[in-house]
DNA sequence: CCTCTTGTTGTACGATCGTTCAACAAGACA
DNA sequence: TGTCTTGTTGAACGATCGTACAACAAGAGG
């Protein structure tokens, strides 16, 4: 008499939630917008097709939750008592081997691309943008305060998002083109251009996502 | 007896391609790659679905042609003779109103996110922007040469071109958040920043594409 | 007016898409 | 062990996808 065979493990639903969120950024690394199809999900997450649409209201909303957790750490990376060392945070996790990749790329790439057919997706972007822009931009103040020379921070940390994302669109398209060394002392020899120097700036423990 | 009613107009094959290219374009800008589809290209060109595929091998060939339509003028429009002319002149063309609006930045980003899907477009990607970032780099070597002092021209090349595509990101995902003369300002900043002011710059007339 | 080239049409096809839903079963709990 | 909740399966549906192809006709040339 042997054991009954399982064909299947269940899970929690916010595990499987989970799950099925790392497999759809999985496809997105892997083809794009095209390759994000509940047959090529669930394949991946190695469950069966109607698990998509148990778990999430719809194809779309899987896509939304996608991205909220893609950019769920972009303000938290931030987290440095020093303006100096909240900036080189940002470049430092910015060009991380973990982010700066090919994969990780096309699947933020795949989902700008949606933005605009996508509502909620669009709010979802601003919102997390703005937060992002308004803390670098809070950071560029307060270093020119210490300095005492004046910097249109708001010019100045919308170069800096666009130079990162621009790099990041760069390097998807491109990858041989230049290093993530490269990247990242583009973005030192920026702020450094401005008058902002981060040479010997240490940042503090726990932000190394 | 009246007249027979002519049910189509027989085009020249060279001039109903553009029509289909423009009609693809127009699709991209609407609803990025999703609409980029063989019924909404022919009804935005107001032709039958089987016209596509007469003239061009298939849908992918319809959409490498429309980025070698798109980056065509990509180099020419650095004909200037002075270093400094040239490098107003990209500034200029990338934010000129014919450009830089949502759904001329909508077509670049849905294609942008299918170079990673058809070898051909990378291929042709690679080859224009490296034409591209070489004749920058160029310009920044001429500049740097006249005034004396050195310049990492590949480095800040790169820094440009991950400007001016960041900044066309940014503003297709949040066209409200900045305007066309923000953007401007900030390549200019950018450039002046590094010592290469281009104010009072003058450009030849027949480049304003 | 006739002929011929070829641009154009529209149907048909198989594949794949997202979603729905009835049925099943894993596993906690009594 | 028996019951019940609910995570999971997989078939089915209509819609839409890209492509192929036979039939049609616009319009130039004779």
């Amino acid at each position: 008499m042997s054991k009954r065979t399982i064909a299947y493990r269940r899970k929690t639903a916010e595990q499987r939630q989970q799950e099925l969120i790392a497999a759809g950024i999985t496809c997105l690394g892997k083809g794009g917008i095209s390759a994000f199809t509940i047959d090529r999900i669930c394949r991946e997450a190695n469950v069966s097709r109607g698990l998509v649409n148990h778990h999430f209201k719809s194809k779309e909303d899987l896509l939304v939750r996608i991205y909220a957790e893609m950019t769920a750490h972009l303000v938290d990376d931030m987290a440095q008592s020093d303006a100096r060392a909240q900036l080189l945070s940002i470049v430092e996790t910015s060009f991380a081997a973990s982010s700066f990749n090919t994969s990780n790329l096309r699947a933020w790439l795949a989902i700008w691309a949606e933005v605009g057919n996508n509502e909620a997706l669009s709010a979802l972007h601003r919102s997390r943008y703005h937060s992002y822009t308004i803390r670098i931009a809070a950071a560029l103040d307060d270093i020119a305060a210490s300095k005492g020379f004046p910097i249109n921070s708001t010019s100045l940390a919308r170069q800096v998002v666009a130079l990162i994302d621009g790099l990041w669109l760069e390097y998807c398209l491109h990858s041989e083109g230049f290093s993530l060394a490269d990247a990242k002392q583009d973005c030192l020899d920026l702020l450094l251009a401005y008058g902002i120097d981060l040479t010997g700036v240490s940042i503090a423990a726990g932000a190394d996502r």
